[in-house]
DNA sequence: CTGTTAGCGCCTTCAC
DNA sequence: GTGAAGGCGCTAACAG
């Protein structure tokens, strides 16, 4: 920067007028600066940069974007952030309180503008390690139940898998099962699972457990379909956490030759791009995950410049979406 | 850190040392900084300390992560770059050359150690710019053709493609179709064409334009299947370039009660989840994607290091997976 | 093994 | 509209 300010005759501190609020320089002295930052392909230091001022970088923590929706999200948060000028720093946790903690401690580390967390910080130790480094956090999460530190974006999981089994009630099915991937320390699939138990018992059905967890792939879903039909041979249809655990049952039942939904019924979550395109396309509930990861990004700058949006949470909402599978 | 140092008895860098270099300060000392940290809950500015040392952190350019097998190479990335104590930037781009160099600009704002692209560098100003900022990059992307700027990650797209057409040919198809997903600008799409074409060409088969490019998503391989069809009603096989694309085609063939492989043959590549899943399996090319983002960055590391790789490329290998598809 | 000194490159503050 | 001084928090380099 000291040689670009020689180059072009002017005070160091010119260049970073010139760069950050150009406004604030006389147009001749722009346009001069501004040919010698291009002709030397000069990058300002961001890290040194951020000394002084806050960094433009927003850290965020995802579970494993293999296999799930979080793609989505990411991308989401991605054009929110390049839309703003601003950067995402990655990291990668599962869903323990541990990984939770050290990813909180490196991300706080580059004293980031705010932190976004795909499920409520759950350790006390990271609630006020976040608190006292009075940095912002928007949680995107199941936005029933627990207050979040500063806002939370996300759906009623609770609601939603309440109304997709009240739905596939509505359409006559009796006996309904329901698929999960591990549900430990995931409050959005604990609350898909207490909503499917409350329909269940609001409805009156009093069919045992036609509950399984099983891993978060498609081959799951395949495995589900096995357990549960074995153990109750008169389920009527099997209702899936995840569209990709719907889509591997769908694949079982054909493999199987199946007919889907008479013999058996399958609905999912999330309305990946899967959901449509599978042959039966799957009954499931949207829910706009890109746009939470926008509408994340959004909030977060807003709480940081100082609005005040605590404990309040943001409900993008979710639809259930009727098609051929059950 | 001042804090720290003034509680524990000692000099600043004392503290630093203690953090960065344990064994380099003798256990009492370290244990006393360690207790004074922990319960002050300090965690050392990152940013600052990237001003003397150079930053702990990988940039990394992604196309958009959703619909692709992109997301297993983040998972190594990421997996690799905290087994190294690592912090990944991440910036989405598309495959266009002014996105790409956007996209460098803002990371090597930041000082990274080092650059991780899911393609060549294309423009000549980009190149300049990294080699002028002196930061090695790993370019994950077709290693055939072109010279990497210092190492590139990969496979050989035309390889594999030309050993799927090969294999397609040897079990007694002979209209042998090609779908992609839009090519340009994207060199390991056309690498793969290309292969497909060599292939076709040393065949000896005479079957005119077989080949189509569709959106990247599976409702873009299920159109395929009907443009392609309809172009020449004895087609055989229809070879993806990528599993979506297949796995698209496969629903569209159940939607119109073809028989897979018999009515008509489908091929991918990638080797998704997905592909083993889907019924009838999808017959598809194995790419270890996940492997690829972890060699990215072990390789970057030394190259930051000071190993010279210059030009040279790492294949990571392919396999042709026979399922039940084609 | 520990401390002193100096400075990374920019931006805030204040003066002109 | 422009510039001079100083410091952000940490760590290399050197000394003890």
């Amino acid at each position: 920067m000291r040689d670009i300010a020689a180059q072009a005759g002017v005070a160091p501190i010119t260049v970073s007028r010139a760069l950050s609020s150009p406004d604030k320089v006389s147009p001749e002295t722009l346009k001069k600066i501004l040919e010698v930052v291009q002709k030397e392909g000069f990058i300002p230091n961001n890290v040194a940069g951020s000394m002084r001022a806050t960094a433009k970088v927003i850290g965020t923590i995802v579970p494993p974007l293999i296999n799930s929706g979080i793609a989505d999200q990411v991308q989401g948060m991605s054009d929110a952030c390049a839309a703003h000028g601003y950067q995402l720093l990655l990291v990668q946790g599962d869903f323990s309180a541990e990984a939770e903690d050290k990813a909180i401690m490196a991300l706080l580390g580059w004293r980031p503008k705010g932190l976004i967390i795909q499920a409520f910080v759950q350790s006390k130790a990271a609630r006020k390690r976040i608190a006292t480094a009075g940095v912002p956090v928007v949680e995107i999460s199941e936005i029933r139940g627990r207050t979040p530190m500063n806002l939370a974006v996300g759906i009623s999981n609770f609601d939603a898998a309440y109304a997709m089994t009240q739905h596939l009630a509505g359409k006559g099915y009796k006996r309904i099962g329901f698929v999960s991937t591990p549900i430990h320390g995931n409050d959005r699939l604990r609350q898909r699972r207490v909503g499917y138990r409350k329909a269940i018992a609001d409805l009156g059905i009093d069919q045992g457990d036609l509950e399984v967890e099983v891993p978060i792939t498609s081959k799951g879903g395949a495995a589900a379909l096995s357990i549960l039909t074995e153990r109750d041979p008169s389920i009527e249809v099997i209702f899936c956490s995840s569209d990709l655990l719907a889509f591997g049952a769908v694949q079982e039942c054909r493999r199987r030759g199946w007919a889907i939904p008479d013999r058996i019924a399958i609905a999912g979550f999330g309305d990946m791009d899967l959901a449509s395109q599978t042959y039966p396309a799957i009954t499931t509930v949207r829910v706009d995950r890109y746009g939470m990861g926008r509408s994340a990004v959004d909030h977060l700058l807003s709480l940081a410049a100082g609005e005040t949006g605590s404990g309040k949470s943001v409900d993008v909402g979710f639809e259930i979406i009727d098609r051929e599978s059950a």
